[in-house]
DNA sequence: GTCTATATGAAGATAGAC
DNA sequence: GTCTATCTTCATATAGAC
């Protein structure tokens, strides 16, 4: 019952994009730690993971990722903080009244599409502190993302008196779409196994867009046919 | 950062409701022990959980669970084969030619919400499992549950032919009903912080449920607008 | 700052009394 | 079958050389 953490080539990359060798100085050790840090707490969460794993899949020896961060537990909200730091900012800029619903809708699914296909530890990271309670986020979610809501709430009652989109339950349907984006990071495994394949490709992550779309063609009166390419949003973060 | 899994007055009840003295002859210790290990595994997934935290939480020495069961992994896979068994059975037999695709959808969505409800910890054990690579239920996924899908492709073929349901790319329209109605287990923490909660209520259940019949009313021709209580469903298994 | 070696404690598993 | 005591392994964290 191994699992081990495979080091991926975007693992060996800078920020930047530029490969560096491994004798020069990296600029930020800390970063390389955290990245790894997502993978293995992704995979197993808090209590599951080791620091031991960590530390392999950044490749340092193990004493130096606890010079970086005295304890496993400070590391693992050091994991936490960062990812919750970008969470809502990115997809967010198009619920806005700005938009109409459905291009608004649109990108903004589009957005946490991308993202569960670019960034699925980040996702997975979130779920499995949500499982085993979320004590770690506890005013994350209650405070910040519970006032988010609430601003969202407000466009879609513009929209909705504008007579361009339906009534709806707005946390509920809030939920909805974080967990049909999600679950494309999250339930990775299981949606690439019913399709035949080992892992999910490009053109899965567009299905489930066009698919989430055509749910919410019940809900905007300005619904469109036409779905984009799911991919036309820079780089998360 | 402890996480304590509370003893809930629900296990301490046996399988038909009765309680019973400590100290007379449980039927199956076995299903106690599998109970707690449901519990324990589905907040902190297999190598996060600790025999020692099952033992308490099914109020037995540790040495005892050990007996029962050989290994920690041993313990694991039983758990997991304990509910793959009821996993399709319980909602599927509503996505039938014999009923329309809305009273249809309707009540498989119904039984996956009553599910999310009454047995949050299997859907999250599930969660667990496809979080750490799903390598314990990769024949379920790949063949079992597959072939499910193409089960269901035919049923969605037939009520298309008849016009009561548009077109749709069924294994994601499934991804969508899945992830939609686990996400009330899976995401339970997140949505009750939402919604100013400790946890969330029958009531938000319901409205999950309507939220989503409103979504699919998108996809069938016959989408009525009433929905009925979420909970005329028998206790699933 | 980096890393080897090791102390300390926790967790899986077993021996063996009852 | 049940349970206490214990063996052993492994993981976190630290000491201290470089």
């Amino acid at each position: 019952m191994s699992n081990r953490i495979q080091k991926t080539a975007d693992s060996m990359r800078q920020k930047d994009g530029t490969d560096r060798a491994s004798g020069s100085l990296r600029r930020n050790t800390t970063s390389h730690i955290l990245d790894a840090a997502e993978k293995v707490f992704s995979c197993h969460g808090f209590s599951g993971a080791r620091i031991d794993e960590i530390a392999r899949v950044c490749e340092l020896p193990k004493a130096n990722v606890l010079y970086y961060f005295s304890t496993k537990e400070k590391l693992y909200q050091a994991t936490l903080e960062r990812f919750l730091d970008g969470w809502l900012a990115d997809a967010d800029v198009w619920i806005s009244e700005k938009h109409s619903p459905y291009e608004g809708l649109l990108k903004y699914v589009q957005a946490k599409i991308v993202f569960s296909r670019r960034k699925p530890e980040v996702s997975r990271l979130f779920m499995q502190e949500l499982l085993s309670g979320g004590g770690q986020i506890e005013d994350f979610l209650s405070i910040t993302l519970k006032e988010h809501v609430e601003r969202l709430s407000h466009v879609f009652k513009v929209w909705q008196e504008r007579g361009e989109m339906k009534a709806v339950n707005v946390p509920h349907f809030m939920f909805m779409l974080w967990s049909m984006t999600q679950s494309y990071a999250d339930m990775q495994v299981q949606f690439a196994a019913v399709l035949g394949r080992k892992k999910l490709i490009k053109s899965d992550f567009d299905d489930g867009l066009q698919t989430i779309m055509q749910l919410l063609s019940s809900v905007c009166t300005d619904a469109g046919t036409s779905v984009p390419e799911a991919d036309r949003t820079p780089a998360p973060r």
